[in-house]
DNA sequence: TTGTAAGCGTTATCAA
DNA sequence: TTGATAACGCTTACAA
């Protein structure tokens, strides 16, 4: 048929839309991306071809031949599934708003090819920014090389200022000290407390809120009174057993997340000892968890949705990044906690 | 300088590497796709340029190019987290090995705008395949779509048999039964069931399995001691109510899952009822919540990261695809489980 | 065995 | 306000 090309099929194409509206495909690439100088005529005709054929631009493509990739990624090394999996909601609905996708990408920041991860996951980058979640909001290495880069990131819940990308900050201290403070009105006086892994950012916050909360009513944190855990609730019942398996045990335990609390109130009912009646149990982050025990937990809410949206947001916007993006933590009081016994 | 042009920087591309080895970049390209008909010498000579710049293909132009993205697209509407993180998990180690890259899509097939929101997916369709977790692996709707655009996916343990594309499947009959007989063995007659939602896959399977086992040894299951849940602890704990509220209550708990295992034990510890003295408790998936009870859980071993990961695979190999592919369930004896009373 | 040339569907440049 | 036309970096015919 010569020149005739009638096409029979397949995805709709700029230059679909443009024969059919009678105008260049670069005029209907303006209207697709909402540019100026187009006359409001020509606009609302291209409008309603691009509606009629219902055109979905081709984002390799795009990718290709423009700046961005309309792809964010998101990186994670932690163990905590739902802690993961609430940062990946609130990130990947705020992209499926807005047309972007979102790629996950797993990192092992202990494995001794850590340096290669990194280096593998840049070079093929192929992402408008990153998403880094705790603990790899703090990582040195991971924050220099996409530094080196010029890549976008946010930090969630970073310990450290740094000076690279945005930060999503908490006030882990000060929510801390909050909840310490309620457990001191109940007329606790001998709080154990279980605080996260070294290498995480939250850990030492968590812990300063708890000791300067004390120390604001002439107490200090005891020594025996705080044991370390990984953050998982395997290591909240060991960290229960040492703590309650003391003969002057404390009448309330503060555990840095909530399935170390789990664990704790596991081992307390292990040993015959009521909730809250014998013991009070505090959490932080008012995960799922939070709502499994019985009683429930008084914990910390930490918007974590919110904040890996925003976290989004800003990667999406393309405007320039601010430095620091403050959320406010709320105590939540549930049934766990009640007055010292005494 | 007329036609002596220096690429100072920016990412290495296939002229590059065609030009430092002085060949075309079609046998450059023949050598990163490594197809045949290029010489050991040429081939070699070419690896050589390829490894020194440290070539990366564009996955843009890749794609734009060719017919594959070397992206996969995972979709979960699931309300456990650490299920659909280690379904994640299991995909995304499988792509990162051969240079894919996982996109997560979130639906919700309960609401209103499903149709919609599959017609926006596939609209946009960017992956080279999708794989489908419960209860996606069973949704009529989007199952019906993907075969109409041709779209490759693979379902994780579905419930239906179905036309479209690959099953992941375990026996989850064979093990419920397996379990059942477990706790028949050890002397118990009157087994509280807590079932899955009916929409899901595996309710209506692990129900089979455990009336069978009953039917086996001359039982029946009671009508009275099948509560339903959605697999959520909390749901758990109500199905534990009722179970052992009754006075005639049973020995022991068969949940559908471990989660709501954990929530029967939380009820059966505040009603003062001892594990696995007073009370045995088994549960399904050994998820983490397994190993987070105390006594640890009795379960199944379901292999959700080998079965994401095969699915990943199948989903890659581009070859034709396989109807079905079974993996094996194991059944997991822990302390929630002992000698029925009396 | 190797190379040439034509797309792929956008965005970007620059002229009209 | 519009539109040719050249990239973008690759794959896929097809030729040599």
């Amino acid at each position: 048929m010569g020149e005739m090309r009638l096409k029979t099929n397949g995805p709709v194409t700029l230059s679909d839309v443009a024969a059919r509206a009678g105008v260049s495909i670069k005029t209907v690439s303006r209207v697709v991306n909402r540019e100026a100088n187009v006359s409001s005529a020509t606009r609302e005709r291209v409008e309603a071809v691009l509606s009629d054929l219902d055109y979905r631009p081709n984002i390799f493509a795009r990718s290709l031949a423009g700046s961005r990739s309309y792809l964010l990624s998101l990186l994670f090394d932690n163990p905590n599934a739902s802690y993961v999996h609430d940062l990946q909601l609130g990130a990947l609905r705020q992209c499926r708003a807005v047309g972007y996708h979102l790629i996950v990408e797993e990192m092992d920041s202990g494995a001794a090819d850590f340096e290669q991860q990194v280096a593998r996951l840049l070079q093929g980058s192929l992402t408008d920014g990153l998403i880094l979640t705790p603990p790899l909001s703090d990582n040195a290495l991971l924050l220099a090389a996409l530094a080196a880069r010029g890549l976008p990131c946010v930090r969630i819940a970073p310990y450290t200022a740094g000076e690279v990308g945005t930060a999503i900050l908490i006030d882990d201290a000060a929510a801390a000290a909050e909840l310490t403070t309620h457990l001191l009105d109940l007329g606790h006086r001998r709080i154990g407390f279980i605080e996260g892994p070294s290498g995480h950012g939250a850990t030492r916050l968590r812990y300063d809120g708890f000791a300067s909360a004390l120390r604001a009513r002439g107490l200090a944190p005891e020594p025996d009174l705080v044991v370390t855990g990984d953050f998982t609730s395997r290591s909240g019942m060991e960290a229960g057993e040492r703590l309650l398996a003391r003969p002057d045990r404390p009448t309330a335990i503060f555990a840095s997340n909530d399935d170390m609390a789990l664990g704790a109130m596991l081992t307390a009912s292990r040993l015959g000892l009521h909730i809250p009646e014998d013991l009070s149990v505090a959490g932080f982050d008012d995960s799922r968890t939070a709502l499994l025990t019985w009683p429930q937990l008084t914990t910390v809410r930490q918007p974590v949705t919110d904040m890996s949206a925003a976290a989004a947001r800003v990667l999406i916007s393309r405007e320039p990044m601010p430095r620091r993006i403050m959320f406010d933590l709320e105590v939540v009081v549930r049934g766990s906690t009640g007055v010292a016994r005494g």
